[in-house]
RNA sequence: CGAGAAGUAGCACAGCUUGGUAGUGCACCUGGUUUGGGACCAGGGGGUCGCAGGUUCGAAUCCUGUCUUCUCGACCA
């Protein structure tokens, strides 16, 4: 069948960045404030965080988090009070100095995340070994001033969910930041059809005031990575600056163990830059607002054929607890068409008198644009497990195209060569020296996105220094 | 934050050089004809030209500042 391009939406063989900001823009995710840096999230594109919120609540819940909601404001004195933290934060924090037309006598930061708030509190309330571990989320805006911002990718306001627990063993800590990684991971592979690698952050890339920072690495269409979620031990360097202090069973004043973990809507842009295509959006059927798009063609009535076929369909979809959207404007079906592609609906389903005739509908797919006929009684079922098929093609398919994209360099020359002509993430062994890190940003400019937490026994040499090396390490550009 | 570009109706743009009644296409509203890849006819509504100053009898147009957006860099747990 004949493709027809979107007309307004630029290729994003052309120009992944320009395609980007279109695709957010024509599938109406999000509109612009006037505010740099705060976008208004549309009904659309809060939907696909409503989901997301939704599976992942579940998730923390099944795993014993409450949900809590912690102030916006921060202090400076309390910001102040782990050393790294601040540090780390300081050139990308927005201060409030006035209330009114009065000067604070003390300046408040906007929370940048919001550890300081947690271990504050967290210190008037745990006392003994019976109030651990304590497993706290929450879901909330933070700010941090960045100066060059792109819609659900770099914002200055972010919607996220971030979580912090405290524990009364480092084992325990570990073990939960681990866990937190897990969710994340199954969550993008099995609903955003997301392939991620997951490992550790460098000392020179992990959280400020962090012991060690895990992450999920995804790779967009163009071999750019985005970090696309983070969980963090903290071993007790909160607790000890905060003076957070619980008694042991034997009577004894011990420190506790702290993690936190957090992804954002820049999850909305991974499922965007690495499904999304020439035509719009392509959502994994999972996370879809809307997973089956209806478009009766011809005329019709209440009494007709066409209306018949619908009802039945659209009550079999409710039964299935599948979403779904009838389109029955006056639009030609064309323009329908178009529409439902730039929305990115998984399945639309083309109802008309030709198929009809021979009770037949017509589904299509989005990811791959195959229209499928299907004859009108086994068409729920044929719904459903298309569904499942989308959602797991959209996964290999996505997979396949990381895949390719991933090098091996057994040398620096070698190195040199990939990154000057291929996009997407290089691996090397690794000595574990920042300065050879350090040589790879300033000659690449690659970052080190991390070493992975499955295969990264050395296999030989430091690519950079020769030295032994210690560990397997990706670089790779980032979003 | 640096270099470049842009901002005029919901969207895409013209008008600016050479100052003098705010335009076009799509979208929207009404009526009708249509409907398997972005329909057609007729009528209609909608804009303090991003914002603020300045020059001028008069500014969308010239000047200054500022905000926002885009691209590329720098920065970025």
């Amino acid at each position: 069948m004949a493709v027809v391009q979107n007309k307004s939406i630029i290729s994003r063989n052309d120009n992944f960045a320009e395609w980007y900001t279109s695709i957010v823009k024509k599938a109406d995710l999000i509109d612009y404030s006037n505010m740099k840096g705060s976008m208004i999230i549309r009904p659309y594109g809060y939907a696909i965080w409503e989901n997301i919120q939704k599976i992942l609540d579940d998730e923390f819940k099944k795993t014993g988090h409450e949900n809590v909601q912690m102030p916006m404001f921060i202090p400076e004195s309390l910001l102040n009070i782990e050393k790294e933290h601040v540090e780390g934060f300081a050139p990308e924090v927005a201060w409030v100095t006035h209330g009114g037309d009065e000067e604070l006598e003390e300046r408040v930061c906007v929370r940048p995340t919001s550890e300081t708030l947690f271990c504050e509190h967290y210190k008037k309330i745990i006392k003994s070994y019976r109030d651990l571990p304590k497993l706290y989320n929450q879901w909330c805006t933070i700010v941090r001033w960045e100066k060059t911002t792109r819609p659900f990718l770099r914002s200055r306001e972010i919607l996220w969910q971030e979580g912090h627990t405290m524990h009364a063993t480092s084992e325990e800590a570990i073990e939960e930041t681990l866990r937190m990684l897990k969710i994340y991971k199954d969550f993008q592979r099995n609903y955003l059809a997301l392939p991620v690698i997951v490992g550790e952050k460098t000392d020179k890339e992990k959280f400020a005031g962090a012991e060690k920072t895990y992450t999920l690495e995804a790779m967009m269409y163009d071999g750019v990575a985005l970090q696309n979620g983070t969980s963090h031990y903290f071993g007790n360097h909160f607790a000890k600056a905060f003076g957070i202090q619980f008694l042991n069973k034997d009577n004894k004043l011990e420190t506790p163990y702290q993690t936190s973990w957090g992804v954002s809507t820049r999850m909305i842009g991974a499922i965007i830059m690495t499904h999304g295509d020439d035509l719009g959006l392509v959502l994994p059927p999972k996370i879809a607002p809307i997973k089956v798009a209806i478009i009766p063609i011809g005329k019709y009535d209440e009494n007709s054929k066409t209306s018949k076929v619908i009802n039945e369909l659209v009550q079999s979809l409710k039964e299935k607890g599948i979403t779904y959207k009838i389109d029955d404007s006056d639009k030609t079906p064309g323009y329908k068409f178009a529409e439902a592609e730039v929305k990115g609906y998984p399945i639309r389903i083309e109802i008309g008198p030709r198929d009809l005739e021979k009770d037949e509908i017509t589904l299509v797919r989005r990811d791959t644009l195959e229209k499928i006929k299907v004859d009108i009684k086994s068409a729920i079922s044929k719904i459903e497990s298309l569904l499942d098929t989308i959602q797991n093609d959209m996964y290999n398919r996505a997979l396949e195209r990381r895949n390719s994209m991933l090098y091996f360099a057994k040398d620096y020359d070698e190195m040199k060569k990939i990154a000057k002509e291929k996009p997407g993430f290089i691996k090397i062994n690794w000595c574990g020296d920042v300065a050879c890190e350090n040589k790879i940003k300033d000659d690449l400019g690659l970052k080190s996105r991390c070493i992975p937490k499955d295969d990264h026994e050395p296999t030989g040499p430091c690519a950079v220094c020769g030295k032994d090396a210690v560990c397997q390490i990706y670089f790779g550009k980032q979003y």
